[in-house]
DNA sequence: TCTGGGGTCCTAGGACCC
DNA sequence: TCTGGGGTCCTAGGACCC
């Protein structure tokens, strides 16, 4: 075992393990980034939107900074709605006796990912640094076990007096707070922007004390005290529980998680079926997932929304450019796909998925194209508001080496986790189509969306509907 | 809350195979 | 021809997360 550094963080633990898990969450991530580069909007409330454009009222909110919270903006809301409860201060003219007071005005900034990823890649190094296992969870999180890095033994010598900031009784300080701590103020030296910290002895209590008391939060929860540290908390608080299940646990008589802790599993199984039994689980503080390094993607897609149309050229005009993006970044990452799906959004709001899966996996942008629109016939005259392209089933085992981990290595660097590392090499160098046994291309390239032409013994009939553009490569 | 974009995981039914 | 059960793969939808 690589280091137990320190006495006692070996094998003392009673009950099998008592891991040091770190989650940490970067503050308002967006809006941090915004005022690094821009000081001063430092203190000011800052929205930043996406698909926002300078003075536009569309797109929704990707993250509004805590003054801006302290006006009722939130997370996801419409453009629209936040402008109404925090006018830009652009206009705030002060010669206009019409214009919003600049005290009660934001700023509005559309979201720059390039630049975010930047900062990530500085937040991330520290974190690398700091820990033997990361796991990303997205740009502006991650779970760290620094199990073999520090311990829950109790701090040494209360030189000064507890910053009171920790949860739990402050006169216990354990070590592993002192390097939470020290992470903390190593991201806000390095990479310039504020986090918050929870550190507990599993994941689930770990993200829960990192969202106890944002912004600028270090709450750690040692092992004896998870479970009353999560009981008052509302059940919404327990990662995994949304809006829907908040609801089912609130009919059930289950409000906190101190109630879901004391329900009976196998109640809260019938009604949420595994997912409760882990809820249930992770009320108790029982969570015994390992951290593990962020793996490479399921998927990828794309999607963007429209003014609701049922104009056809339109909608493929659409779906092409999306197949085309989809395509262009799974080629980029090095990655192989065997299928190819699309969404469509009727109003309200109804989600429909369509996929088609291939014989093997592909890199073929015309294929995507293809299948895409091929796929977006059924709904051919219907009204969309939103249209999507995704693929699925990646492959990333023939991808050479060199594009694998080279998102674009200007600014854009630095994309989330998994740099190809680890990953069965598959022994086979796998070449599109190999696998394809040739026949049947009609069920999926062309043709009506299913079943129809009994495929005949596959006689592949190679000019199919439309599908020629990359029937060659398969042949 | 009339809803932006990129993901993950789970469930359920059907097809197909043995 | 009737029939059981198990396993896998596929698609579609849903809930959730940031």
């Amino acid at each position: 075992m690589a280091g137990g550094t320190l006495p006692g963080t070996d094998a003392d633990d009673d009950d099998g393990s008592d891991r040091v898990v770190f989650h940490v969450d970067m503050d308002c991530f967006y809006a941090s980034c915004e005022r690094l580069r821009r000081p001063e909007l430092a203190g000011e409330p800052l929205v930043v939107g996406m698909g926002y454009e300078a003075g536009e009222t569309i797109g929704a909110v990707a993250t509004a900074s805590y003054e801006a919270r302290a006006h009722g903006v939130e997370s996801a809301m419409p453009i629209s709605e936040a402008l109404e409860l925090l006018p830009r201060r652009a206009n705030a003219d002060p010669a206009d006796p019409d214009a919003p007071d600049p005290g009660e005005a934001g700023r509005y900034l559309p979201v720059d990912l390039d630049f975010y990823k930047e900062v990530a890649g500085d937040v991330k190094a520290v974190l690398r640094d700091c820990a033997d296992v990361l796991r990303e969870v997205s740009v502006d999180e991650a779970y760290l076990d620094v199990t073999d890095r520090t311990a829950w033994d109790a701090a040494g010598t209360p030189a000064d007096p507890p910053p009171s900031a920790a949860a739990g009784p402050a006169e216990t300080r354990t070590l592993a707070e002192g390097y939470a701590r020290h992470v903390k103020e190593r991201i806000e030296r390095e990479a310039g922007v504020p986090a918050s910290v929870g550190v507990a002895p599993n994941m689930s209590t770990a993200k829960v004390a990192s969202d106890a008391d944002k912004p600028d939060g270090l709450v750690v929860v040692p092992p004896g005290e998870v479970e009353p540290f999560l009981a008052s908390l509302p059940t919404a608080e327990i990662h995994g529980v949304g809006p829907v299940t908040e609801r089912t646990l609130a009919e059930m008589g289950i409000e906190t998680a101190g109630d879901l802790a004391a329900a009976d599993p196998d109640r809260l199984g019938d009604a949420l079926g595994d997912r409760g039994r882990e809820l249930y689980r992770r009320a108790r503080g029982e969570d015994d997932r390992e951290v593990t390094p962020t793996g490479l993607p399921k998927s990828l897609s794309r999607e963007s929304s429209l003014s609701t149309t049922a104009d056809e050229e339109r909608k493929r005009e659409t779906v092409r450019a999306l197949a085309a993006d989809v395509a262009r970044r799974a080629r980029e990452r090095g990655c192989l796909y065997r299928t190819i799906g699309i969404k469509a959004v009727e109003p309200p709001y109804e989600v429909n998925t369509r996929a088609r899966s291939l014989p093997g996996p592909v890199d073929d942008p015309d294929l995507v194209e293809s299948v895409a629109l091929d796929l977006l016939e059924e709904f051919a005259g219907d009204r969309v508001r939103k249209l999507g392209v995704r693929v699925s089933k990646l492959d990333f085992a023939e991808s050479d080496q060199a594009t694998l981990g080279g998102f674009d290595a200007g600014g854009g660097g630095a994309d989330s986790g998994g740099d190809g590392r680890d990953r069965e090499r598959g022994s086979e160098p796998r070449s599109p189509a190999t696998d394809g046994d040739g026949g049947k291309l009609t069920d999926w390239v062309g043709g009506e969306p299913d079943g129809t032409d009994a495929d005949d013994g596959g006689k592949a009939d190679r000019r199919t509907a439309d599908g020629q553009a990359s029937l060659g490569d398969w042949s």
